[in-house]
DNA sequence: CTCTGTGCAAACGATTTGCATGATG
DNA sequence: CATCATGCAAATCGTTTGCACAGAG
């Protein structure tokens, strides 16, 4: 960092791969993790290095364009970051089978933060929160 | 496994280092990473391997003396589980100076759970939630 | 003595970095 | 032709495993 760091305006070119990449994950119908998502880009016909997967997707969060979503399996997992959608939500995981909802709770998280300013004195600016359960299938099944 | 398998009663027998490391956790104020764990036993004249750390955290995982807390750092931490306190809770983390404060929401969290479980037909088991934000010092000194 | 606890080295898995090359604007 | 994108190899980091030995009951 130089003394007169200018503003860190991102700069990207096209890519077919960071393309393909977001359009993988707005079709896909849960976070995926970068495993998922290199064996999804095989059926279209991409085959890239892990490298340019990983450096794609740090393009993207840069961009705001995908989130990053953790389900306290080590790996991260990432979603659109879809404007026409709610912005912010969280998931349910089905803890057998691995299936995935997504659940909508912001207005009882506000409520929560307000409390945690007042309690506490702490300024809330983020969370994280997921769920995990059972889903219907795997509650008659199991 | 043999057909036959025992129930898995936990054997357990006396090990200095497992007492420290709970009385460590039980006397740190946040959740402690294996790292900073490792440091504060020096302080107890406790230099073990690192491996035997990680065991006797996990020995420890299954008599359920202590819980897993996730701060989206990829860092494990470790407090302890406290039955003469709430049991579950959750913390708010400061993004900057990184102090810790407890939050008890549980109250609203059952509401979430059951709205979930109405909307969704899936059955809330168990859940992950961390706050990040700004403690009262760095709200003022940033 | 038998089984649990510990140390040490090596393995592991997800992710990151360095460096050379390829492609875009 | 300057700069971003990609590929490949190696490094990093937290954590886990295999194996031999030490220590508890």
């Amino acid at each position: 960092m130089t003394p007169t760091d200018k503003p860190k305006k991102i700069q990207v070119r096209t890519s077919r791969l960071r393309d393909t990449i977001l359009k993988t994950l707005s079709e896909f119908d849960k976070p995926i993790t970068v495993e998922e998502l290199i064996k999804d880009l095989k059926h279209r016909h991409l085959y890239p290095n892990k490298t340019s997967v990983y450096r794609s997707l740090e393009t993207l969060m840069k961009l705001e364009m995908i989130m990053e979503v953790d389900f306290l399996d080590g790996k991260k997992r990432y979603e659109p970051n879809d404007q026409t959608k709610k912005t912010h939500h969280h998931h349910i995981i089905c803890t057998i089978c691995g299936s995935v909802k997504c659940v909508e709770v912001e207005k009882y998280l506000h409520k929560i933060e307000a409390k945690i300013a007042q309690e506490t004195g702490y300024l809330p600016q983020k969370h994280a929160l997921e769920f995990f359960g059972l889903c219907p299938n795997c509650q008659t099944n199991a």
